[in-house]
DNA sequence: CGAATCTCAGGCGAACTGATATGC
DNA sequence: CGCATATCAGTTGGCCTGAGATTC
């Protein structure tokens, strides 16, 4: 009978084969797999903060920065300064942004039909549903850091 | 009905969760949870080759080494010459890699009950076998590079 | 003024590439 | 010779801590 452990050992090969197969595939492209998701979360929806798309993404702040200043070099995307906070930015794609990921979201269709081509539509559907009752099961149950994050937690 | 892209991305949220919080929880004890992994590898199996324990962590031969030593440094894991083969390393878990190991696991118990306890024990084998569906899946048949690499792919 | 939110900067563990040395 | 194992150098991406800026 299938533990957590095999459970969480199914779950991390599986997210590396996948990531590196869609890291590969991408590459003579020069955009990373983890770039890609951040293009695919701004085709989706854009103009939004930085803070929002570390959320969407499942990321971190430093990360998605330095992710974005990579993308923003190339003129895949543009960080302008937020009207009304001028804390944020506002993060939009460009043009030649939008373009680049058409071309990536092709590219890599064989990719995403193989991952749907070994489930039936039934299976495809219990499969998403397990995930993201992992997800929500361990963001909404922190065993160190409940609701609140405690406060004098350090190391 | 969920296609291609929602697998996609909802394994990768799973996976990120669960393995933030992994390190979370062995964090206080200086051990990550990549290094986690190499050591419940070591403790199931031990006397390896740095090889063997690249293929048994989906990971990488330059990645394994320098996680290695770290853990060398810190006694956890001995690298000796192979006995009959001498361009490879023997690994093997310490005694006090061993101890230690034994403390993390009792201490991530309480996440992988977590892990384990959003699912009926059907539900868990299935989640399980579908894992493995898609490292199968993708592992064996990578469009690029087929059972055997093409030579002249390049970037 | 705090308190909260967001961005930025530096350090480090981890993943990948390509090249090299050595032993099978 | 080819092939496998490990190593080394260099790059990139990702996470964390701690600082700085702005808003409430």
């Amino acid at each position: 009978m299938a533990s957590g452990h095999d459970i969480a050992m199914g779950l991390r090969t599986a997210y590396w084969v996948m990531h590196r197969q869609t890291g590969a595939c991408l590459a003579r492209c020069g955009v990373t797999a983890d770039q890609f998701v951040l293009l695919a979360l701004l085709a989706e929806r854009d103009g939004v903060t930085q803070q929002e798309l570390v959320r969407r993404a499942t990321s971190d702040a430093n990360t998605v920065r330095a992710m974005l200043m990579l993308l923003e070099r190339r003129r895949l995307i543009a960080r302008e300064r937020h009207p009304t906070d001028r804390r944020a930015r506002r993060v939009t794609l460009t043009r030649r942004g939008r373009r680049t990921y058409e071309r990536l979201w092709t590219r890599s269709e064989p990719e995403r039909q193989r991952l749907r081509g070994v489930f039936r539509p039934k299976e495809a559907d219990t499969l998403v549903e397990f995930l993201a009752r992992i997800s929500e099961a361990v963001t909404l149950s922190p065993a160190g850091k409940a609701a609140r994050p405690v406060k004098g937690e350090k190391r």
